[in-house]
DNA sequence: CTTGAAAATGAACAATGTTCAAGAAGAATC
DNA sequence: GATTCTTCTTGAACATTGTTCATTTTCAAG
């Protein structure tokens, strides 16, 4: 049985400007902010009409939650990336890469974070699945560094300690807020995990 | 020297009616999240016209804004009617107060850290400030419990821890991530704390 | 080539923020 | 109290932007 579907030329094209139109979304959100994506500008840059941009994507709310999606899914690969050789020196390293990944991409990660559909229409449960996964990196390292204690409650532990750097670094990026500077936060961070290593029986008191 | 302003019918009209306003939006904000507010809705609730609105607030950003600054001093408030007699004890309080005013009002909340302004108007000043001032309420007990530390570090410090806090009650209360139920957050945030002050030497190792 | 299905189009519509000329209301002056 | 001046209020009109859909175009299959 042969499940490879050959992709006609109609369905190439309609993928290439599917792409296409996500390229320039994520452009305009990530230069200018989500407040200023808009469809017609979408579909302008992209040489089509507004119609196909709905043809392909549903509604409005479909372009950015891909995009976002497609966000979450690129943090995750970075995050993946830290080296596992020493699950301390993985903690650090996951919030290091966090950080960095939010300073280059801070428009993007506000529009994950900070978007909210119209209505009462709730927000879809893949994307909201792959965030908790991506939170829940934490978890192998601790477990390692834990060993003897409930796998549950490291999972809490993840969660928590990854929120926790997230909110330090989400506000300390917040141009809006008194903007920590980079150099700076990156110490914050770190001294903020020292201490909370510390006081987990982790890292010995200094 | 007077400086008394009488007030003249016509002012407290206005007043009384700028009030109505911003309870309404408030309201509305409250119950249903910033993007179901509308002009309209505000002005008719108020028996105005939408040109009043304007009138009396230049655009619709600053009817929210000025939600928002009033959420902030709200919040204040709140965190500053902890009480300041063991600074242990006020860290715990601060945390928790916290997480009961993010609680009840979560939508008013994330109106103040999610609100954009249009086009790259910045976001006004004095309602950063105000936030950073909430934020830093952590700094008087902080440096009765390290006293030998740098002040600038303690500030430092004192922003971090709550930022962290801020972190896991905003992701713990939304629930469009897995939520997580109200008495096992509260648990969570306690013990963040627990750890982070046997960390920082305040609290001794269990 | 014909034909039927799928996609693309863009004008029209709907929802919503914003402006402003005209009128109403109130204060000031006599 | 009448007149005049200032200020506020109004709401229709406008501007922007998300959404729909009847029509046209495209193109693969027969």
């Amino acid at each position: 049985m042969n499940n490879v579907q050959e992709e006609s030329p109609r369905d190439q094209k309609k993928n290439r400007r599917r792409l296409q139109i996500l390229e320039i979304a994520r452009g305009i959100i990530a230069a200018k902010g989500l407040r200023s994506l808009k469809v017609r500008d979408v579909a302008e840059a992209a040489g089509c009409s507004v119609g196909s941009v709905y043809n392909e994507f549903g509604d409005f709310d479909g372009v950015i939650l891909t995009v976002n999606r497609e966000t979450v899914q690129a943090l995750t690969d970075r995050l993946r990336g830290v080296s596992d050789e020493d699950p301390v020196r993985q903690l650090y390293g996951l919030a290091e890469t966090y950080l960095e990944f939010f300073s280059e991409h801070a428009n993007l990660l506000r529009s994950l974070f900070e978007h909210r559909m119209e209505d009462d229409r709730p927000y879809p449960d893949d994307i909201l699945q792959m965030v908790m996964d991506a939170f829940a990196l934490m978890h192998p390292p601790l477990v390692r560094l834990l060993p003897d204690a409930d796998d549950v409650k490291i999972a809490l532990l993840s969660r928590t300690l990854f929120s926790a750097v997230h909110g330090i670094i989400s506000l300390g990026l917040e141009e809006r807020m008194v903007a920590v500077p980079p150099q700076l936060l990156r110490q914050q961070v770190e001294q903020f995990l020292d201490a909370h290593l510390v006081g987990l029986g982790i890292l010995p008191r200094r």
